[in-house]
DNA sequence: CTTATTAATGAGAAAGATTATCATTTGCAA
DNA sequence: TTGCAAATGATAATCTTTCTCATTAATAAG
């Protein structure tokens, strides 16, 4: 019956600012992905809710999810693997893009104001406005070359 | 009882070159894909078999793109919705990519070079090296904009 | 051409992720 | 404090894809 005690995270203060009721599960997910730095998948959401406070359901988790990110406040991802993945939108850093590690999986970010501007520029000459770029690499990490093989 | 009569297309040359065993689904779902210039997903392909030989039964259209698709005769793409479309490799054009219309869900195919470079560079410079490129925007048609609007 | 071997197929069950349903609970404004 | 709309929990339903297994068909040998 007692409730966990923690600060309202950033996002929980963003999802007031939209109008959303914050319930105490909204809080606690909301405080959950403001501690991650990572694109965790539901599962793995409601795996770090639930140790933060166990009333709740994962039902509520992939509602949640879908509920932010429809008001902007997290961004869907996906690296494959049939399950969707999840981030806070614009942390600090600005928009950015993912290489995956192909025999790890391990996920690693990187920007590129370069990218952005040949995306850019390449629809609007197709003669559209860019709405959402999706773009993940999968690389190999390389193995240094050696004489005579 | 009647088998239906159409050449062999070039995708099925391709699945006896490569040693796999040709049979008439098979046989029929290359030539239907052959067939297409667009981005079908497998429901489609589906209907289109079964159009051409109604002996044919969905779990074999999915058995078929995905051996197609581990043998490179097949690229499988990703434009959101949840099912995954496929379209020949290589047709003719070399690799490509895509713009989602935001409105209608078209799918424009565009190539870039310079983009092509870049991605390869910007995975080298991290150390790997490009195995695969996942990348399609979406765009939404430029309204042209107005004086004093 | 016939036969034998082995892989492919069809039908439907099963799996895995996500969404919907509905009775109950709760946030929040009056 | 009360009332009510909205959110939640539990679980069923949905949707795409894969798996199972009995039957069929492709290829190679004879
Ligand atoms: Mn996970
Ligand atoms: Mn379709
Ligand atoms: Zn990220
Ligand atoms: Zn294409």
């Amino acid at each position: 019956m007692k409730e966990p005690t923690f600060p309202d995270s950033p996002l929980a203060d963003l999802c007031r600012e939209r109008g959303l009721k914050l319930t105490g599960q909204r809080r606690t997910i909301a405080f959950v992905l403001s501690d991650s730095d990572d694109h965790p998948d539901v599962e793995e959401l409601y795996r770090r809710a639930v140790e933060v406070d166990p009333r709740i359901s994962i039902a509520t988790v992939y509602r949640t999810v879908r509920l932010f990110e429809e008001n902007g406040i997290l961004q869907r991802r996906d690296f494959g693997g049939g399950r969707a993945r999840y981030e806070v939108a614009d942390g600090d850093h600005g928009d950015h893009y993912h290489l995956i590690d192909a025999d790890s999986g391990k996920v690693i970010e990187f920007e590129n104001p370069e990218l952005d501007a040949l995306l850019e520029n390449i629809v609007r000459e197709m003669g559209y406005d860019l709405v959402t770029t999706r773009l993940s690499v999968v690389g190999r990490r390389k193995t240094k070359p050696r004489g005579n093989g």
